[in-house]
DNA sequence: ATTATTGTATTAGGTGCTTAATACAATAAT
DNA sequence: ATTATTGTATTAAGCACCTAATACAATAAT
């Protein structure tokens, strides 16, 4: 998974919400060190206090801590992730059925248009 | 439908949407005219500039056109009302879809959440 | 001890978005 | 004819975001 940075919104917050998704996800596993603020900001081609301003979001949050010299981790607490991942994916669905809904989809139409394109999407 | 216009992103993109929701919901139904720049833009607090500019795309789009000093008015083409309206679900679940399997989520997993949500949301 | 790497902070400049304040042009309403 | 309303355009100011260029502090690595 790659930076996906669109020029629609702040740059900032869209890394704020790739790294929880990481997180979430698993790629940068609890405890372990993620790649340094200039190693992320090259990464993402972005500007380093662009990325700093991110991950200290995140550290305030509570998902990821730093060690002055030798890096930032993410957090132990698996309990506390899994709670991201389901908050976020309720917030998701929130969101989604939200839209359909202003759309004027019937709850039946949502389910069959999302059969429809799952198949392509979810392998 | 009120305009919910939050802080994190562009305001003129955000009444674009809206605008075009609206005319996808029928809530401005083919033909019928829509209030004034000035007027809109009180309605949804913002500057008559601001609203002008999200008005001007949309009559790019084709969706709205507007008659010299006696308003602007919806496309009659209900075609490209609808297609509209297609095009902006697909867009939706796929972006949902997506967002669901990065955060790890299976496709039954996916339909099991919308379904406890849906209850309180849809009617 | 010295060096390199880490997180962190500061300053300056550029860009896009938004608002405010006008003004103009066209035409519907009177 | 006059007035009011419409869409449209222009200019200036303020603000948030982003980048660039540094610099500092702490400590791991050598």
């Amino acid at each position: 998974m790659g930076w996906e940075l669109k020029t629609d919104r702040p740059i900032y917050a869209q890394l704020i919400e790739q790294i929880e998704l990481r997180i979430c996800a698993g790629i940068y596993p609890p405890g372990s060190r993620i790649p340094s603020v200039r190693d992320l900001a090259q990464e993402a081609s972005v500007n380093p206090n662009t990325m700093q301003r991110a991950l200290a979001k995140l550290e305030e949050d509570g998902l990821l801590y730093s060690h002055r010299t030798s890096g930032r981790f993410v957090t132990e607490d698996t309990e506390m992730i899994r709670k991201t991942r389901n908050k976020l994916a309720k917030e998701q669905v929130q969101v989604f059925l939200k839209k359909m809904k202003d759309l004027g989809f019937e709850y039946g139409e949502i389910l069959s248009i999302i059969s429809d394109l799952a198949e392509e999407m979810m392998e």
